[in-house]
DNA sequence: ATTGCTATCAACCGATTCGGTCAATAGCAG
DNA sequence: CTGCTATTGACCGAATCGGTTGATAGCAAT
């Protein structure tokens, strides 16, 4: 029987919080500098626990790897409406696709932006690999903000420029949101939406 | 002789090297995940130069916070006219202060805010000690954004919520600012003034 | 009660890395 | 050449690394 059998036999909720515990980790301190015992300790179980569910520490990587690609992934097809152009609805959906996976795994984004940045020989290869594979959908997610409909802003107000705004806003607030060690995902939501209105409000066309 | 007499007779470029080395490092990895190794491969001397400048580790650790407080302070004292009340006005100071820090040192910002969660045994009780020292002057950072004058704005626009805004935003773009490798400071404040302009013009009565 | 099975972990393994030291060297001024 | 200082590679014991394993504890079926 080989271990991922029986990592998935166990009880979900222990199986969350040994892979938030990973993510977390390895998300904040790459790949080198995490170790085993810093895992094993946040989830709460022994040290040989990793190796009988994971096999390795680099499988273990791996493994979180295609399990944040696929919640990414299924949050954007289920939740990206292509058909709508209009800008801010656009930034809406982006919002709140970002909000609801880090509502279901806080860890997920900053595990996948170190992901992003990690340079350990060990795994180098393979996360190089597998971001070239999902380079095609990296651009699909740039496509999120072309074809978009700017038609209805104001003159004298740059739409790149508010784009830009935005996204600088969402990045400050999801810092925020994952610096709260028990954010409130809600007010942050609402906080969020209110300056997506007013912001509307204020470049629209009245 | 001691240490840092040793370190403060090299040249200032060199000197600089070795703390951005070692800000870069404690900020991204933490006190405990760091090793001098890390920090002399940085700087580009070897690992028996950290000792013998200053000492151990711990005491680099407490020698940069020192100077991490004097820098922030220094640019606070310099540049902020706490006369001016205007919103904008404001909030501009506090990104100028911000970004100078940013283009003196790179590290301090990130490495400060490190500091702030740090939890290892071995520097806790000194930090902590520090932390509370400079609780004051944390009040005082605040006080930026009290007695500020907001009548110039236009009715239904919430002013604490365009500050909240503006937070982010200054988050979202420092984090820019420090992911990239050679970041363009000029254009990044342009670009946030140019920001900061648009949203006064959408918020201010006209 | 006994058996067998499985999930779990403390203790352990050799290898590596840790913070820190030191003797040796290189470079330079006199 | 001579001394002096800055710098380092090699080294130290201790800690920690990734990974293994023998023992144990709990439990289901007989």
């Amino acid at each position: 029987m080989e271990g991922l059998d029986h990592f998935h036999k166990i009880p979900v909720e222990k199986q969350n919080k040994i892979i938030d515990a990973a993510l977390n980790a390895f998300g904040s301190n790459g790949y080198k500098k995490t170790s085993a015992k810093d895992i094993a300790e946040a989830a709460g179980i022994s040290k040989a626990m990793i190796f009988h569910y994971f096999g390795n520490k680099k499988a273990l990587y791996l493994y979180l790897i295609q399990l944040c690609g696929e919640t990414v992934m299924t949050e954007v097809s289920e939740k990206l409406n292509r058909n709508n152009t209009d800008f801010f609805e656009r930034i809406r959906m982006a919002a709140e696709i970002k909000f609801d996976v880090l509502r279901k795994r806080p860890g997920v984004l900053p595990f996948l932006s170190s992901v992003m940045n990690e340079t350990a020989d060990e795994v180098k290869p393979e996360v190089h690999a597998i971001i070239a594979g999902k380079e095609a959908s990296a651009f699909r997610e740039k496509m999120v903000f072309e074809g978009m409909d700017t038609s209805k802003f104001k003159e004298g107000i740059d739409p790149k420029l508010i784009l830009k705004m935005l996204i600088w806003m969402s990045e400050g607030y999801f810092n925020d949101l994952t610096s709260d060690a028990d954010p409130d995902f809600d007010a942050f939501y609402t906080e969020f939406m209110d300056c997506l209105n007013l912001l509307k409000k204020a470049c629209y066309q009245s």
